[in-house]
DNA sequence: TTCTCGATTACCT
DNA sequence: GGTAATCGAGAAT
């Protein structure tokens, strides 16, 4: 059996099997606002199935995006592309930003509503040897900053529309990890609009967080 | 059919 | 700190 502190202190950071302590988290999770949502998640451990093992680590940053919100990707309507925020809670749904990184987001509320957690960063903390590294990456700051999440744990357009689950590539697991944090809560970052929703939502002064967020 | 711009990042100065 | 990279959606033509 493999436990939590094993998975987190073992030389290799490899994890093989999911401990049984850990839950999956399933719709019914993400059935309630983003910003809820967004900030429960912190220290939720992010896995994405990858060869014989399970690659990710907790989240320390999200941000989270209403219907009503207009720095939102579903503020003017259902559209083809954005179609996965409008499915059912826990959706997955995979965007393209500046044409160049692909960024990950979770469905939520209730089906047909367009709201969704975008994951900013993680602590890689497993199968970090398999993750794809940037040209500088240092550990903590492999997936740091949600195209680099999504570079490193190698998820794309592929995995858009998908749903997280214990069966499948993407996965969320509750457990005792990072469970003990400071939360940090602030404005959303490269967006214009709606400023005044401070939705962004972190573990105040991770090393792996994007950026430190200011103080209030 | 063409144009514009974005929920970003890396690299250059 | 400034900016190139790079691509798809939506608007404009």
């Amino acid at each position: 059996m493999t436990s939590i502190k094993d998975g987190l202190h073992s030389n290799t950071k490899i994890l093989h099997s999911i401990p049984s302590s850990w839950r999956a988290l399933d719709e019914k999770f993400f059935a309630r606002s983003a910003p809820l949502v967004a900030e429960e998640l912190l220290g939720v451990l992010l896995l994405r199935r990858w060869k014989d093992m399970w690659i990710g680590g907790p989240i320390v940053e999200t941000e989270a995006y209403t219907d009503d919100d207009p720095a939102s990707h579903s503020f003017k309507g259902e559209r083809p592309h954005n179609a996965s925020m409008f499915g059912p809670p826990g959706m997955v749904y995979v965007y393209r930003s500046y044409g160049v990184h692909w960024c990950l987001n979770f469905s939520t509320g209730k089906k047909g509503q367009g709201e969704a957690v975008l994951i900013r960063a993680i602590a890689a903390t497993f199968g970090n040897s398999e993750m794809k590294l940037g040209a500088s990456a240092v550990p903590a700051k492999i997936c740091s900053g949600p195209g680099r999440l999504c570079a490193a744990l190698h998820i794309d357009k592929a995995h858009n529309g998908g749903h997280i689950g214990s069966e499948n590539e993407i996965s969320l697991w509750q457990s005792t990890v990072e469970r003990d944090y400071e939360l940090a809560v602030g404005q959303r970052i490269g967006i214009s609009k709606a400023l005044d929703r401070h939705w962004r939502f972190g573990i105040s002064k991770h090393p792996s967080l994007s950026r430190a967020f200011p103080k209030i």
